[in-house]
DNA sequence: ATAAACACTTAACATAAGATAAATAATCAC
DNA sequence: GTGATTATTTATCTTATGTTAAGTGTTTAT
């Protein structure tokens, strides 16, 4: 019978798999520096100030990455189950990271201690190219949410939202969607309105 | 004496040091697979439409990557001189790019073959790190930059451009800084006119 | 040197979104 | 279940930015 551990990650590693198939062995390697976690909705993994050391894969829940900005909490991302969590902006540069990590639903999680992992790039060059993959699908996807967010109209981003992510708006609070979308509270609910 | 391509490729070499420096033998594998270009002010590298497959390394001069939202151009970014540049989200994803890259000054450029610079990948880890790096800090940098559109007001952002970059002012005209900073050029002249 | 094209500013008006406050509606703790 | 939070909507007024248009200044090409 396999080891526990094993039967807990096998979403992550079909994670991986859309990136870059990896061996049994880098497979346990990770494994060894993964550990399985269950929070509570509303919890803040990582309090604001700290460096970011960890990455975070979704099993099942819902996460926000946010900040506060003059005193107002401002959502900068949502991750759904089935992807990766990070304060990337910290975890790339070893400064303290500004933001937090929030589950908004009971989340199982997977933590990956990113300094031993990273150290795990010299050993197994497909773990280093995995997760080269994993970030550049990210960056791609950040570039789409500057135009989005610079060149549409509040009103269009909401709707390109609700199309593309309708999951959200079940799951996660409005004012949660709203400074993400770069608006008040107020401002999308008068998008909402509308018709 | 040194072949002519070392010579040439001495700032991109530079360039690669801040990140992950190359053994002499992966500097020529990638110098065989770039060339050094000089291009006029004004010309567009490649036709908004076409996959990108080219890196650009900017030894001096000055681009911008832009394209066209309901007609209207729209810069995206900047390039200046010791920096790379590449139309990141076809470049990973091999979709067909709908930016374009423009000089703004007579630029002196080295265009690295990305189809072959990725091959290099399997038979150079090293230089699969050094690009691993260089998009990693891309990444934060683009992280930072959402922060700052959505929600720093434009006459924040235009001062944090000038604040940050004050050689934008000089080398770029206002209608490029108008819509990198998410506003029309007619209100970048009002707020430049404020006080 | 001149005309044409481009770059930038200014003005007047329209509109989307912010701020504040108050009213419902939904959820949570006990 | 009841009261207390929390979430959402609605209304009013203000403000920043967009739109259009016109005017001035600056390059560029011939």
């Amino acid at each position: 019978m396999k080891p526990d551990t094993t039967v807990e990650l096998t979403s992550l590693f079909e994670y991986f798999k859309k990136f870059n198939p990896l061996s049994l062995e880098a497979e346990h390697a990770i494994a060894s520096i993964s550990k399985a976690i269950d929070v509570k909705k509303n919890t803040v993994l990582q309090p604001i100030g700290h460096t970011c050391k960890t990455i975070y894969f979704i099993k099942k829940g819902l996460a926000r990455i946010y900040y506060f900005k003059d005193g107002v909490d401002i959502t900068e991302s949502f991750a759904f189950e089935n992807n990766s969590v990070a304060r990337v902006e910290s975890l790339f540069t070893g400064v303290a990271s500004k933001k937090a990590i929030q589950l908004i639903e009971n989340s199982e999680l997977v933590a990956i201690n990113a300094t031993q992992l990273f150290k795990l790039y010299d050993t197994y060059p497909q773990i280093e190219r995995l997760f080269r993959l994993i970030v550049e699908s990210a960056y791609v996807e950040t570039i789409h949410r500057i135009e989005s967010i610079q060149f549409h109209t509040a009103e269009e981003r909401y709707k390109i939202l609700i199309k593309e992510a309708p999951d959200v708006l079940k799951r996660v609070p409005l004012k949660y969607i709203a400074s993400y979308l770069g608006i008040t509270q107020v401002s999308l609910s008068r998008i909402r309105g509308l018709k």
